[in-house]
DNA sequence: CTGAAAGCGCTTACAG
DNA sequence: CTGAAAGCGCTTACAG
C-alpha cells in the first residue's frame, strides 16, 4: 500500500503540489477558499506529510535537539518540558537525548544530531566537557548547527552558554550555615567527571577559608562512581566514626543527601540537632522526607528562556549573548533548622 | 558553505556514489581496499550522511520511537535506557517521547512519529488509552508502522501488548499483608485517567472479598489530579481522624506512598507499628527512606525484551505474539515488617 | 493567488 | 565488485 503524498492531495483537490505545500506551511499567500478545500482533502485522506522529504528539501529539520546529562534527574526533566513547551509554541519540534552521564553516549548523540540536520541543539550537563573527544564532538556539532550549552563554559567555546553561579551559591550557603553552627564541614561528591561538583566544592572551600581552624578539620570527599542514593549512604556510613565531628554535610546533589540522611539515622545521629544536611537541586520530594531536606534551588524557567532566546537567534542567523549567569537560592527545611551561636 | 555529500566523497575517492553508499551501509559487497579508502576519505572530510535523504529514499527512518507516560518516573527511564541499548546494538536509533501523562501530548507525538516515518513505535503507559481521540490516534499510528504497547491491552488492539498482571500482584500482596495484620485497607490512587490504577485497586478489592468485614471498613480513594508526593501527603493528612482504623495503606505508586509516609509521621503514627505502607514501582530511593518502603516490583528487562522482539518482528514483516503478561514481585522493607496474628 | 519544473542527497535495481 | 541513472516526496524560485 503506497502511502499518499502531496501529489495525491493535489490531484484530489484539483490544485498543484505547490499549493498543497503552501497550505501545509501556512505562512504563504493562498486564497481562503483554496486553503479550506485543500485542508479538507488532507483531513479526509488522512495525509501526513513526509518529514524527511521536507527536511531534505529545506536543508534542515524543524526539530531542536535537547540533550541532558540524565533524564533520571528531575531538574533536567523540568528543563526538557519547559523547552518543549516553548519550542512547540513556536511551531517547531524537539528531540530528546538522554546522555546517561556518559561521554560515549554524548558523542553518539551529537553524531546522530548532525546526521539529522537538526535546526539546533541545546545541551545541558554538569559533567565535564573538556575531555578531548567530547570537546571535538562539540566543536564539530557547533560547526554544523547552532549550539547552546547549559551548565558550563568551555574556554574555547564559540557558542552561547547559560549557567548558575554555583561557586557563589555554595559559598553563601556555607557561610550562612556556619553562622548557625561553627563546626567543620563534610563535603560529599566531588567527582573527577563533574564540572559542577568542582564549582560547588570550590564555593564551600572559599567560605571555609575565613575560618582556617574549621577548614583544617573539614573533609572533601571525591566520589568516582555515580552520585546517587547508594553512594550517599555508603559514603556517610563508611565515616561513622568521624561523623560527629562535622556540623554540616554538604552534598553535591539531593540524591547523595537523601542517602546520607538514611545512614545518619541508622547511626543514631539526629538531623539537624547533631548534624545539618543540605543538597543541591531542590527536587520535588524533599519537603516530604523526614526530616525534610534543605537544598540549593535554581530556576528552570530563567535558564530555559535564555537558552531558547540564544538558540532561536542562532537559527535566525543573528548574534546571541556569549554567556549568561543566574544565581541560586537556598531553601531551608528541617535538615538545617537549628539555632546556636 | 555547502556541506559535503556522497558526491564529494565519491569524487575525492575516485569511485561512484553507489560505492560510497555501499560503504556507509556496510552490509554490501565492496572490496576491502575500496572500503578502507572510502572510509578514510569520509573521515578526512568529516562527512556526515544526511539522514533525511536516506530515510526519504528508503521509505522510512531507521529510528524506533519510545513513548513513555512520564520521564519523571524512574521505571520508565530504566525502560528507555534498556530499549535504547538493545536498539542501538541492532544498528538502529531511538527517539524518545515524554507523554507527560497527557492525551494531547500523546496525540501530538503520534502525529510527529507518523510524519517522521519511524520504523516502529513502542508505547509504554498506564494511562487510559480507550478515550476516543487517543484510540483513533493509535489505530492510525498502527496503520502506518509497527506498534507495540506496554502496560495495557485495548479491546480492539491490532498490535502486540506486554504488561504486568497487576490485579494478581495487588491481590497477592494484599492477602499476604492481611495475614500479617487483619485490618481494613486504605487504597490511595484510583484516578479515572489511569488504567493501571484500576487494575491495582481491583486486585486489592478481590483479596478483601474473602473478608467481608474488612472490606466494609476499607476505603478506596479516587484521585483526579496527579499522583505525586504532594497528593499522597494531602490525601493521608486529610484523613487524620480515621487513619488509625487501617492496618495498611496501599498506594498505587511509590510517590504517593512517600507522601503518605510524611503525613503519617507528622500525625504521630508509626510505620509499620501502627500502619503498614506499600507502594508500586520499587524505585531506587525506597531503601534509603526512613522507614524504608516496601513496594511491588516489575522486571524492566523482561518487558523490554518482549517489546523489542515484537517490534523487530513487526519491522521485518513477521507476525509477533498478541499479548504477553509478566508477574510482579513484592519487595518487603521496613514499612511492612511486622508480625502479628 | 497559482502552477510547472527543478532539485535537495541519498539508495538501489539493473547492467556489466 | 562497481557504475550510471532513476526516483523517494517534498519546497521554492520563477513566471504568469
Amino acid at each position: 500500500m503506497k502511502s499518499i503524498g502531496v501529489i495525491d492531495i493535489a490531484r484530489e483537490a484539483g490544485v498543484s503540489t505547490a499549493t498543497v505545500s503552501r497550505v501545509l506551511n501556512s505562512s504563504e499567500r493562498v486564497s481562503e477558499d483554496t486553503r479550506a478545500h485543500v485542508l479538507e482533502v488532507i483531513e479526509r485522506l488522512g495525509f501526513s506529510p513526509n518529514a524527511s522529504a521536507s527536511s531534505l528539501r529545506r536543508g534542515r529539520s524543524d526539530a531542536i535537539g535537547i540533550a541532558v546529562a540524565s533524564i533520571s534527574q528531575p531538574w533536567y526533566v523540568k528543563l526538557i518540558r519547559e523547552l518543549r513547551r516553548a519550542v512547540t509554541a513556536r511551531g517547531m519540534t524537539t528531540v530528546v537525548y538522554d546522555l546517561e552521564h556518559s561521554s560515549r553516549v554524548l558523542i553518539e548523540h551529537t553524531e546522530s544530531a548532525r546526521r539529522l540536520r537538526l535546526a539546533g541543539m541545546i545541551l545541558a550537563t554538569g559533567d565535564r566537557l573538556d575531555e578531548a573527544e567530547v570537546s571535538d564532538s562539540l566543536h564539530r556539532l557547533a560547526g554544523s548547527m547552532p549550539l547552546v550549552v547549559i551548565g558550563q563554559r568551555l574556554d574555547d567555546a564559540t557558542w552561547p552558554t547559560v549557567s548558575f553561579d554555583d561557586v557563589a551559591a555554595s559559598a553563601a550557603a556555607t557561610e550562612e550555615l556556619l553562622e548557625r553552627r561553627g563546626r567543620p564541614v563534610l563535603f560529599l561528591g566531588s567527582s573527577r567527571r563533574s564540572f559542577l561538583s568542582d564549582q560547588r566544592r570550590e564555593g564551600v572551600r572559599r567560605a571555609l577559608e575565613a575560618r582556617p581552624e574549621l577548614l583544617r578539620d573539614s573533609s572533601f570527599v571525591v566520589l568516582d562512581g555515580p552520585m546517587d542514593y547508594a553512594a550517599g549512604y555508603a559514603e556517610a556510613a563508611s565515616r561513622a566514626h568521624e561523623l560527629r565531628r562535622y556540623g554540616l554535610i554538604f552534598c553535591v546533589n539531593d540524591e547523595l543527601a537523601l542517602g546520607a540522611l538514611r545512614a545518619l539515622g541508622e547511626l543514631g545521629l539526629r538531623v539537624p540537632e547533631d548534624v545539618m544536611v543540605i543538597g543541591y537541586g531542590d527536587v520535588d520530594m524533599l519537603p516530604y522526607l523526614t526530616p525534610s531536606l534543605s537544598s540549593l534551588s535554581g530556576d528552570v524557567n530563567a535558564i530555559a528562556g535564555d537558552a531558547l532566546d540564544a538558540i532561536m537567534a542562532g537559527i535566525a542567523g543573528e548574534p546571541a549573548f556569549a554567556a549568561r549567569v543566574h544565581s541560586r537560592r537556598i531553601v531551608h527545611r528541617e535538615s538545617t533548622e537549628v539555632r546556636e551561636g
